[in-house]
DNA sequence: CCTTTGAATTGATCTGGATCAAAACAAGGA
DNA sequence: TCCTTGTTTTGATCCAGATCAATTCAAAGG
């Protein structure tokens, strides 16, 4: 069924686009058209390169902010707390994404951040960043653009939450990471999920029963292949006919 | 029941902090720490006052990005389109608050903005927002913590729609407005509502029957008390104790 | 004044997803 | 190998909110 393609999935054991050794920005964290001269001093921005275990925090709500977090290799999600105890996820970050924009506000960070699998981060310290932005205008503006598309992200989320039934929000999820995958040089129709059905869930608004059977629906429709968190989609325009479509 | 009292309605003729007849940044648009030689330069930043009458639109999705827009005065939707048509409202927009942030990532508008009743507003052009605010550090601090707080703000939004019960939604969106009233200097517990009950709904992600009922249900609780679209608070701390507590 | 029109309320019913419960499965660890 | 533990699937039931339908109400215009 599968022919053996040279696209590696996201747990192929060599890793797509993950053989750079510096940890310069120039191709993942803030893919700016800049000089050679303005990489160089790009060079600056980034701290060091962080390793991260499956679990391991990054930030804590609350805890003082002082610099942005590009992934560099690895798997994220955020969340936050509500008053009675339970987690809301908020998004989940994958490599070239950049976690922290939320602190900025307050300089106290909004979410926790946690790793779902052993993963990699450069620290940019935001003071930096602002200073150097000021020298650099397309480094500004490129950081003011992924702010705004962290926002329109975000409306996304709310039109799903808003009005989206549970089988269209779970399409929609897959072909976001479809996607994001794809973009980074993985299969776009043959990955691991790192995260839980309760956390699909929490991010989704959904219980995690609720994403279990939407999963079995769209595999019995055989539309995509489950096998536990290994996902395989099968035939992506029906997968896309799901939404708006209800 | 009510004892007069000398904190304004948003309802009344007289509004509060109306009253500033320069369009300049000072006190609203971009409400920074500067010094009077630097407040003067923002000056430029402004490039017109403009009026908005009720129905009319700000931008329309697909528009060509410019220009963010501070509302002066007034109050504003914002919304995205479904495939379908229907309209998912993001967000609603009342003086002092910043329209057009999600515009800055592909230089087009992604959501339509229209005014929900008579509006002013000052349109800032954003390649002179970048140009400056590399001079002024305080501005280029002050804009992105705008923008953080957009964020912030949407990441409610979702816990909002994620897990919340209609009556904990309706309750969070008084609750919010209320707070925003306030800090305009008009009464927190009195107020009109400038969109319609399926308005509402759309950003609450419920049906509009199912907001009036929420709304009939509070007011039978003598929480609050509805006639029509003038909403008055009785007992806040009961409003608040609706949330987090179902 | 009455008429029109859009908005809001209220009632009756239906249903998608939540909840409760149990079984199946997978990955470690002893 | 067999436990243990956490995750996922599946089934049975329930309920909050959607849907359908009918009034009521408010504002604007003739």
């Amino acid at each position: 069924m599968l022919s053996d393609t040279p696209i590696p999935n996201n747990h192929d054991i060599t890793r797509a686009k993950s053989n750079c050794s510096a940890c310069s920005l120039r191709e993942l964290c803030l893919p700016v058209g800049l000089n050679e001269q303005e990489v160089e001093i790009l060079g600056d921005l980034v701290n060091h390169k962080c390793r991260i275990q499956r679990g391991e925090y990054l930030h804590h709500t609350g805890s003082n902010f002082q610099s942005l977090y590009a992934v560099r290799r690895g798997f994220f999600k955020t969340y936050v707390l509500e008053q009675d105890g339970r987690q809301q996820v908020t998004g989940f970050h994958m490599t070239g994404e950049l976690i922290g924009l939320d602190a900025i506000s307050t300089e106290m960070h909004t979410c926790d951040a946690v790793a779902l699998e052993d993963s990699e981060v450069c620290e940019i310290p935001f003071a930096k960043l602002e200073e150097m932005s000021r020298n650099i205008p397309s480094l500004m503006r490129h950081f003011h653009k992924i702010m705004s598309r962290e926002i329109v992200k975000d409306h996304g989320v709310m039109m799903l939450l808003g009005s989206m039934k549970a089988e269209e929000r779970l399409a929609t999820f897959l072909l976001n990471l479809s996607h994001r995958f794809f973009k980074r040089g993985y299969s776009s129709s043959d990955f691991i999920l790192r995260m839980t059905r309760e956390e699909i869930g929490s991010y989704l608004g959904l219980k995690l029963e609720t994403v279990s059977r939407a999963f079995s629906k769209l595999q019995e429709e055989e539309i995509i292949a489950v096998h536990n968190k290994h996902i395989q989609i099968n035939d992506i325009d029906r997968l896309r006919n799901k939404i708006g479509t209800a």
